[in-house]
DNA sequence: CCGTGCGGTTTTTTT
DNA sequence: AACCGCACGG
């Protein structure tokens, strides 16, 4: 880009280069104030990221620091790669050189590479998963003789993750932290899980930063080390981070205090998570002499929904409170709309979406955000119907398919013979005949010897322990790996992959499955290798799936995105469709079960960030009946619909069995929320503005569908695929194999052998 | 040792 | 509805 001009306007501006000149006075005084701790309270769509990037930007190229010299941390991988691409268009190649910039979780596990002796491991160590984490437990669990059923091994996996997120090693629980797991042994099981990772030479991801603030507080040489490489420390979502993040960022940016930390108290929505709000209250304190700079600027939303986003948020008691403003006029009211039943809010989106379509918005501009994974579902089936091309962000990721974890966990086992937990995953996977009794045996030997489990398999194919059936398969499998082994010294790890998968029988094995899921599977395993393709060595490769567990595939234009609105957090659409808002869904149950007034809250942050992911129009959607573990249920409209400002929503209801109908449906049952109305007498949830809204307006008799050309209709008329007719055995990505009945332009009913008859476009099966 | 069928549980949200 | 872990029989 440009060099530094000088200017005499303004002191701040001094040597600030021209691009500098698109931001703000306060993103200015954010990117200019490079010295001393700063505090950026910055609302949604205030151009927090231009500012934070400008500022990394700005250090580099006035030399103030290497890129190397600079720490930046971000809450997810997206955000951090975001910010890489921007400050790289900024200043151009230099990037490749910030090697510090990226997740907690990231930073932390390639320090750790660097230091794992002082914590008792080796720096090939394996980053286990929350699955591999559940069974280690459970096999705790079972040693020691405890009731699983009982005492579960995801309420432990979920007490460690959260000491952990404190900050706590075993030794530092008190009385009534032990006492919250199997009266009392909450410690000891905290200390034999942490002693078997270590004998694993594993961690979990809290152990990432929990073994890396360890470390910086016991090595003094260490600490100083790092703060004397790192001259700026920068933190993203600020509001987010937990204890030990916070410890962690204290030691590292105690010493030069040029720490600049980012983030917006009203979009703090991770508590669960352990993070907690009072960091970004506490930090001036911490920090004395802080500069706060307030981000209040929107430039990404219209009036009506900066409205109602605040609207909403303005219930929340505990804030450090902004005012979001923009210089925009006009737009589009938020939509508040009610359907009879969650498929028909799917075929209102669907229709709603073609129509955006066929006004020319892009796919790509359209997101449908959720409060939870299992909502995603109807509009899958639905899109899938209608043609409209759709990905799901999240959800089933990647990395977590059975086939995947296989795969990895051979890999696993080739990079880190220590590796139990993969090894278990698939010593018998393909089926070679070893089962439980063979496993009880190597566990036995493995315990007695102190051997891993594949080592101590190995000498027990030479002992008479086993038939010698099995015997002989150890012995072959182990040949296997040695081989495998030395091989991952020579080929690249793509090609490992595909030998392995060869020859330990997975292919074949997958092959011989003639399930409708099968041929999906061998394609992930190719999808697998040819990801690997970018890296050099396994260990790189096995620690970016560990970290990067996110499947995005970029670049997938055209296309409706689905994702929570967790996930959603720090990007925006043009369109947002917000269905399921029903107390139960949103604020989903367990919040309004558990946590109490603070978890409704943070509900109502979710909303906001939510809302104010949309540009230009946002619509909410609530069904009046939903499928919830697999029964019928009734729901009424979220309290949040009511607390959104009446001036700038517009309310439509066109349920196709009219309100009446579903008047009716209510008057003759209980409500199931009472309780909670109860507890909030001054808003009457239950039959506050919102419900009376929706039920008064009554429905359209003629729906738009009908009366509108959409996209179904165009599709009717589109031309048949020649190589189908009537009769065709076919396959389909989500209903598997059938037998197409009719065929109506490209349109096919098709019967599946597995899923019944199916209307779907012709473009999504295959022939078979 | 492997497949089947029953019953109980499940749904937040992510690194 | 879908998934898991467990008991039972080939």
């Amino acid at each position: 880009m440009t060099e530094p001009s000088p200017s005499a306007e303004n002191a701040l501006s001094v040597d600030a280069p021209a691009w500098l000149e698109g931001l703000n006075p306060p993103q200015k005084e954010a990117v200019l104030t490079t010295e001393g701790p700063v505090l950026m309270l910055a609302g949604a769509g205030t151009g927090k990221t231009a500012a934070l990037t400008a500022r990394l930007a700005y250090l580099i190229r006035t030399r103030r620091a290497w890129p190397s010299e600079i720490l930046c941390v971000t809450f997810t991988n997206k955000a951090a790669r975001e910010m890489r691409h921007r400050v790289g268009e900024l200043i151009g190649e230099a990037v490749e050189g910030m090697p510090w910039l990226g997740t907690f979780h990231s930073i932390c596990a390639k320090m750790l590479r660097r230091h794992a002796e002082i914590v008792g491991l080796q720096s090939n160590y394996t980053i286990i998963d929350t699955d591999d984490q559940l069974r280690l437990l459970k096999q705790l669990i079972a040693d020691q003789n405890l009731d699983e059923k009982r005492w579960p091994a995801r309420q432990l996996a979920g007490l460690i993750d959260r000491w952990k997120n404190r900050g706590l090693n075993p030794g530092d629980l008190d009385a009534v932290e032990n006492e919250a797991y199997a009266n009392g042994k909450g410690q000891q099981m905290y200390g034999l899980y942490q002693q078997r990772l270590k004998s694993l030479n594993a961690c979990d991801f809290g152990d990432l930063l929990l073994h890396m603030l360890n470390i910086l507080r016991t090595e003094r040489e260490v600490l100083q080390m790092y703060q004397q490489r790192f001259k700026y420390v920068l933190v993203d979502e600020y509001q987010d981070t937990n204890a030990v993040q916070y410890l962690w960022l204290r030691l590292l940016a105690q010493e030069r205090k040029n720490i600049c930390v980012v983030g917006d108290d009203d979009q703090s929505i991770y508590s669960w998570r352990g993070a907690e709000v009072a960091n970004i209250l506490r930090f001036e304190k911490d920090f004395p002499g802080a500069k706060v700079v307030r981000l209040e600027q929107n430039y990404r939303s219209t009036p009506p929904i900066l409205a109602a986003a605040s609207g909403l948020i303005a219930a929340n008691s505990e804030r450090l409170g902004k005012t979001l403003w923009t210089e925009r006029n006009g737009g589009d009211k938020v939509r508040v709309i009610g359907v009879w039943d969650a498929p028909e809010e799917a075929r209102r989106v669907g229709e709603e979406i073609e129509r955006l379509e066929r006004e020319g918005a892009p796919l790509e501009q359209v997101a449908i955000l959720v409060r939870a994974q299992y909502q995603t579902r109807e509009f899958e089936d639905r899109f899938i119907q209608i043609g409209l091309g759709y990905r799901i962000v999240g959800g089933f990721r990647f990395y977590e398919r059975a086939e995947i974890r296989d795969a990895l966990a051979y890999l696993r086992v080739i990079a880190q013979p220590q590796d139990d937990l993969a090894f278990e995953r698939i010593y018998n996977q393909p089926k070679r005949g070893l089962g439980a009794k063979a496993l009880e045996q190597m566990h036995r030997h493995a315990r007695a010897t102190g051997m891993p489990l594949a080592a101590a398999s190995l000498q027990l194919a030479d002992s008479d322990e086993l038939p010698p059936r099995a015997r002989t398969t150890i012995a072959s499998l182990m040949g296997d790996f040695l081989r495998w082994r030395d091989m991952s010294e020579t080929v690249t790890p793509s090609e490992l992959l595909r030998t392995v998968l060869e020859e330990s029988g997975y292919d074949a094995m997958l092959k011989a499955d003639r399930s409708a899921e099968s041929a999906g599977r061998a394609d992930n395993l190719t999808e697998l290798s040819r990801a690997m393709e970018d890296y050099e060595t396994l260990g790189d490769f096995l620690e970016h799936v560990s970290l990067v567990m996110d499947n995005d595939a970029a670049g997938d234009e055209e296309k409706v995105t689905i994702m929570t609105m967790h996930a959603a957090k720090g990007l925006e659409f043009d369109n947002v469709f917000l269905p399921g808002w029903e107390e139960g869904v949103f604020p989903s149950q367990r919040a309004l079960d558990e946590g109490g007034l603070a978890s409704l809250e943070e509900e109502r942050r979710l909303a906001y960030v939510a809302i104010t992911r949309a540009r230009r129009r946002c619509t909410i959607i609530h069904a009046a009946n939903r499928r919830i573990y697999g029964q019928w249920t009734s729901s009424i409209p979220s309290r949040f619909i009511e607390e959104l400002p009446q001036d700038h929503i517009e309310v439509e209801t066109t349920m196709s069995g009219g309100a009446s109908l579903w008047r009716a449906n209510w008057s003759e049952r209980e409500d199931p929320f009472a309780h909670v109305s109860a507890a909030r007498p001054e808003r009457s949830g239950a039959r506050g503005p919102g419900w009376q809204r929706a039920l008064s307006t009554g429905y359209d008799p003629k729906p738009k569908r009908l009366a509108e050309p959409g996209r179904s209709a165009a599709s009717f008329a589109a031309k048949p695929r020649s190589d189908i007719a009537i009769g065709a055995r076919v396959f389909h990505e989500k209903f598997g194999y059938g037998e197409v009945i009719d065929q109506e332009g490209n349109k096919l009913e098709i019967e599946f052998e597995q899923a019944g008859t199916k209307r779907v476009i012709d473009s999504f099966v295959s022939l078979a």
